[in-house]
RNA sequence: CGCGGGGUGGAGCAGCCCGGUAGCUCGUCAGGCUCAUAACCUGAAGGUCGGAGGUUCAAAUCCUUCCCCCGCAA
């Protein structure tokens, strides 16, 4: 088949790869290059850089709204689009353009987690299991009508990275499932139960400063989801201090009181504590806990 | 030229400002002790101090330049 593909960050490009080997990819829309990163290059995103290299066509206009763009689009006469974490807002005429329609990678089970960050919500909360959804894309957010859905279960050692990395491969085998069985699929999608939804909001940096004043468990399940982005942390004297993995333990203490900072790190929550076993401290790289306590100890009794 | 931290035996750090025979915590190896321990004792191996120039009697330490890693902001 002829697809166009619209995605933008690693995990849009794994199912890309997937697709380019099965279909023809007759073009690639993805964001326009960014001002990112240190020293603030222009930076072109995984899946512009990797259909450059294959010699894919490459699109990135700022929106799709506009005559011109959308009739750019229309004229690829392709015969299905595949849509995975693109970044923007498709109209009406971009969903509808091609014959087998427009479909979505989604990572959820919907109708649970709709929205910008559904990995790290569904650790957050503490679900059992989480997935990819392929979908049709209608002009509500997430809201079309499901073709195919792949379960991923989450563990107690599950993150962010891990469970982003499982959804990224398992959403590129099933959308080449998808495409192979694209017009059966069709027939019989499912439309989402709006009783279950649930909307996954995005990231916000503010929520990433650990408060103490929650309970352990809480902030181990954001610890585990907000691994490696953006990284919960907290701050000890002034100095910022990622937190990758951690333990609750059955001490307690005053909320921030640090219980133990030499041989471990232990400090304090609402009820019971957290102990620390992977960090990163501004400037350093991700160490185990004893590496740290190597060569710096925790002698304040608590942190910022 | 967005702001900033850092590259020292296998790991994490100190030493650098005020040049002068490389230190700490841990790991490794050998031996000892113990019912036992994130335990203890004894001994050992292991470093061109990121690279290249320069200053000096002497450079991890001062100067120039290059490479690499990371935090913030976006």
């Amino acid at each position: 088949m002829k697809v166009v593909f619209l995605g933008t960050p690693d995990f849009a490009l794994t199912a890309l790869k997937e697709i380019a080997q099965r279909h023809e990819v007759v073009c690639v829309y993805t964001r326009a290059p960014q001002i990112a990163g240190r020293g603030n290059k222009l930076t072109k995103s995984p899946v512009h850089q990797w259909a450059e290299e294959q010699g894919m066509p490459v699109r990135t206009p700022k929106t799709l709204r506009t005559p011109e763009a959308l009739a750019e689009y229309q004229n690829l006469k392709a015969d299905i689009a595949v849509v995975a974490a693109y970044g923007l807002i498709l109209p009406q005429g971009v969903i509808e353009a091609f014959p087998k329609g427009c479909i979505n990678i989604h990572g959820s089970l919907l109708p649970r987690w709709r929205g910008a960050a559904p990995i790290q919500r569904a650790i957050e909360a503490g679900d059992k299991k989480s997935g990819i959804t392929i979908m049709n894309i209608v002009p509500a957010l997430d809201a079309g009508a499901m073709l195919l859905k792949g379960e991923v279960p989450i563990t107690s050692e599950t993150t962010g990275e891990t469970l982003h990395d499982a959804l990224a491969t398992l959403g590129a085998d099933l959308i080449v499932k998808a495409l192979d069985n694209i017009d059966e699929l069709q027939k019989k999608a499912e439309i989402q139960d709006e009783n279950l939804v649930t909307y996954a909001t995005k990231l916000d940096k503010a929520e990433s400063k650990i408060d103490f004043s929650m309970p352990a468990e809480v902030l181990e399940r954001k610890i585990r989801a907000f691994n490696p982005y953006p990284a919960m942390f907290f701050e000890y004297e002034g100095e910022r201090i990622k937190v990758m993995k951690a333990e609750v333990i059955e001490q307690k203490g005053k909320a921030g009181e640090i219980l133990e900072g030499e041989k471990a790190l232990v400090i304090a929550c609402k009820d019971k504590a957290l102990s620390f076993t992977e960090l990163q401290r501004a400037g350093k790289k991700k160490m185990s806990i004893k590496d740290i306590l190597n060569g710096f100890k925790f002698t304040k009794k608590a942190v910022d």
